[in-house]
DNA sequence: AAATCCATAGGTACTTCTACCTATTAGTTT
DNA sequence: AAACTAATAGGTAGAAGTACCTATGGATTT
């Protein structure tokens, strides 16, 4: 395997791509090319179909998520890493969404670039830490609402484990067989519960069981 | 604030625990406290009440995780974090599920915890880059399913639309206000797509539609 | 000792969902 | 034209769940 990894770098500060250089080529097998822009970035891209481009988000002509859109659209076998001032985390959630491979902020040490490098060429993703927050919410978001606004701190021991059974969608019949306990103690139990929270109508404590299984 | 920092540390080489503390001690409000496994992390925890305590997974008496588990049930108001070798995806999953702040593998530079321990001090949330990738895995999960094992292809428009609905628990009365149609044409499609789908049972269809909500 | 809470279980009336029927209309395929 | 499919809607019997009751024994608190 003598051929080298090629990388393009595209950012509109000179400086800023000349100090890259200087730490990517710190690499022996690293081969750099540079673009002063995003539409730059696309032509060496076409040109000299790198294995990654490390592109900033703000640049004139094309920003860097057009490039990504681009390279994705032309089907250009690339990874793309974002380099960035951005910590902003709706950016960054867009960026994952058109599948850029690595998320790194400028106010990062620079052998962040280089690890993250490394990482997408062995074809894992690579996130700054400061970003990792941002991921754990989002998570988050589809899982846990971590305070107890819910009323579940309302609930006895027998309740709660009934409501970790309901979450599984078994029937009354079925968690009174699991429990050894009767149906109408199940019912009461549930009734209960409904009572507590403040819930009623037909799925409504199923939905509320199913909504936080998480935290049972 | 003159008060500081202080911080239990818990990991059974005493090595480890002597470089974490000069580490650690660099940061002139820290107060370090050690534990050689983790029932003397316990132990520290309850008496010192620290702002924060790191925790080696794997150790004598209790594991971190016994740790982790312990505070959580015993109220205690403290952040954790673990700094372990395992760069394994479930130990990671399981570790934030049961709300560990910070996840910090020993391979990386000394200087991660630092700024681990000050990401959760800001009440963020702080991952090892390499932690980071499994991540977008989770996320990934969540996301894409691809393949069709399910018999969803089986279903006609009508039928998937009212899927949907069924899988935000929405009752049949609900489902047939919102798509202006009567409770018998719901309550038939349910028939059908159960019978397509060979599902019987009181709960069976909602339980499919929640469990593949994500296809839909 | 009295009061309170919890888990247990039964009763009853009502609503909702399930399972299996039939049937009409509109659109597609053969 | 005949056959098929999807969407619509009605009927009926029975299973499951909801809503509100009462009640008993055990544990905890006051």
């Amino acid at each position: 395997m003598p051929n080298k990894t090629s990388i393009v770098i595209a950012d509109d500060h000179a400086l800023i791509r000349k100090g890259l250089r200087q730490v990517l080529e710190l690499e022996p097998d690293y081969q750099v090319i540079e673009a002063g822009n995003g539409k730059e970035a696309m032509t060496c891209i076409r040109e000299h179909k790198p294995d990654i481009a490390v592109l900033d988000i703000e640049m004139p002509k094309m920003t860097g998520f057009d490039v990504a859109k681009r390279v994705q659209k032309e089907s250009l076998r690339l990874d793309i890493i974002f380099l960035t001032m951005f910590k902003d985390e709706s950016i960054f959630n867009n960026a994952m969404d058109i599948g850029v491979k690595g998320y790194v902020l400028k106010e990062n040490t620079v052998s962040e670039i280089v690890k993250c490098i490394r990482a997408v060429l062995k074809g894992n993703y690579y996130l700054s830490p400061a970003i990792s927050d941002f991921l754990i919410r989002r998570n988050n978001k589809l899982v846990a609402p971590a305070t107890d606004k819910s009323g579940l701190g309302l609930l006895t021991p027998s309740e709660t484990n009934l409501l970790k059974l309901l979450a599984m969608m078994k029937t009354n019949q079925e968690i009174a067989e699991e429990l050894s306990i009767s149906i109408k103690t199940v019912q009461n139990h549930r009734n209960n519960i409904c009572n507590k929270l403040e819930l009623s109508g037909a799925h409504a404590l199923l939905k509320f069981a199913v909504d936080h299984s998480k935290e049972l």
